[in-house]
DNA sequence: GTAGACTTGTTACTAAAAGCACTAACAAAT
DNA sequence: ATTTGTTAGTGCTTTTAGTAACAAGTCTAC
C-alpha cells in the first residue's frame, strides 16, 4: 500500500514536525507555513515542503498549513493516532525515571509494565506500578500484545533482554544499554546514550 | 591545525568505535580488525577504515589495529585524554536520574554539579551533590570554568535556560527537554527527546 | 625462504540527501 | 477586476555519504 519508500531520515523529522504542530495548536495558532515551522525547528522550509509532499499535499498555496490538519495526518501517518503501549525493562535508576516520565503523555505513548530480575526489586512500587519478574515477561507481553519495549538494564544483559523481547513478539526497540545490541533486520531499533552524545560534541571543544 | 573539514557524522561514529574498543580491551582482547569492529558495531568495515584513515594510519596491514593505541588515539581525536566536568540543570526525575547516573564513569565525563529553581529542592542533597540554586547558575560555571551542561528542565524553561547558559560559557549542551532550543552556531547542541525516537518507530509497526 | 591468507589505506564509483529555482495557486488590498 | 505579495509543490543541480575493489604490506605455516 506504501507506493514508493520513504527514506528513514525523512520519517525521522515527520515526529519534529508533528511536535511543533502540538505546540502550535496548544498556543492557539490555526495556521501556519513551511518557512514558520523552519524558523521553529532549524530545519530549512524547501526540506519540510519536501518530506511532507512525500505523503501527498497537505497545505494551501499562498495561504499555508492549517495546524490540526497537518497534525492529524501526521498522526496517521505515523501511526499515532492511537496510543501504544511499552513495556520498561530494568527498574534502575533510568527505568525508574522512565516509568515515571511525563514526557509520554500526549504523545500517544504509555508505559504498561515495568520488569527486573532482582528479587529485592520485583513487587515494589514504582509510580504508578508494581515492578514484574522478568521471568514472566514474555507471558505479559504475548497477553497484552505489546510491540515496543524499552531496554534499561546494563550492559551485559542488554543482548539477553532483546533476545526475550524479540520472542515475545516486540517489533520496536528503545536502548538505553551502553552498547550495541543485534537485532533481526525486521525489529526497528533505537539507541540512546548520553555519553555517546557527549562525546560527539566534545571533539569541537 | 585540523587540515581537512571532518563531517560530522564521521566525528559521531567515533565515540561508537571507542566504546567497542574500550569493550575489548576489558575483555582482553589486544588487536582488533575493522572487520571485528564492523561485526560487533553494525557498520560496514569499509566505513570504519575509511573513518579512521581521515585521521591518520593506526593500524597495520595483515595485522590489524591495536586496541590500547586506536583507543588512546581516538581519545585524543575526541578530546577525551581527560575528563570533562559538567552541569545538570534541573533536579526533577530526569536531572535525577542523570546525577546518579554511572554511565559517565570511565568514559572522560563527570557531573560537578546539579542547579533547579525550585526552593523546595535548593540545598537537598541528590547523589553526591547539593542542589545548588539556579540564580547562582553563571558564576558557579565560570569559577569552574565548566563547557558542557545538560538541560532537564520544563519545556517552558529550556530556551531561557539555554540563553542563560550561553552567557556562562557553556560550549556543548545536551538537551532533553522537550523542544527544540536555539543556540548561535557556535554552540554545539545534541537532543534527547525519548518519545521521538518512539514515534520513528511507530511508523513502521 | 616462500606461498598463501589477511588486512589496511586509498581510490573510483554509486547512491542518497540537501539546496536551489521555478511555476502555479491563492489571498488581500486597491 | 487587477495587482501584489505569499506560499506550496516539483524538477534539477550540487553536495555529501557510502560501497566496492585493489595495491601494498604483514604474518603464519611449512
Amino acid at each position: 500500500m506504501q507506493q514508493k519508500i520513504i527514506p528513514d531520515i525523512v520519517i525521522g523529522r515527520l515526529p519534529l514536525y508533528y511536535r511543533a504542530l502540538q505546540r502550535m495548536s496548544s498556543k492557539g495558532h490555526t495556521v501556519t507555513s513551511s518557512q514558520e515551522l523552519a524558523d521553529t525547528l532549524g530545519i530549512s522550509a524547501a526540506q519540510i515542503r519536501k518530506d511532507l509532499s512525500q505523503f501527498g499535499e497537505f497545505g494551501k498555496q499562498g495561504t499555508g498549513y492549517n495546524v490540526e490538519y497537518l497534525a492529524d495526518q501526521l498522526k496517521k501517518i505515523l501511526k499515532i493516532d492511537h496510543v501504544w503501549d511499552m513495556v520498561i525493562v530494568g527498574a534502575g535508576d533510568v527505568g525508574s525515571a522512565l516509568a515515571r516520565y511525563q514526557g509520554f503523555q500526549d504523545r500517544s505513548l504509555r508505559v504498561k509494565m515495568i520488569f527486573d530480575s532482582d528479587p529485592l526489586k520485583i513487587g515494589k512500587e514504582l509510580g504508578n506500578f508494581i515492578v514484574k519478574d522478568i521471568s514472566t515477561l514474555i507471558d505479559e507481553i504475548k497477553k497484552e500484545g505489546i510491540k515496543i519495549a524499552i531496554i534499561a538494564v546494563p550492559e551485559n544483559e542488554a543482548q539477553e533482554v532483546t533476545d526475550t523481547l524479540i520472542k515475545a513478539g516486540i517489533k520496536a526497540i528503545l536502548n538505553y544499554a551502553p552498547i550495541h545490541i543485534a537485532v533481526p533486520p525486521e525489529i526497528r531499533l533505537q539507541c540512546i546514550d548520553p555519553a555517546l552524545h557527549l562525546q560527539r560534541m566534545t571533539y569541537y571543544l
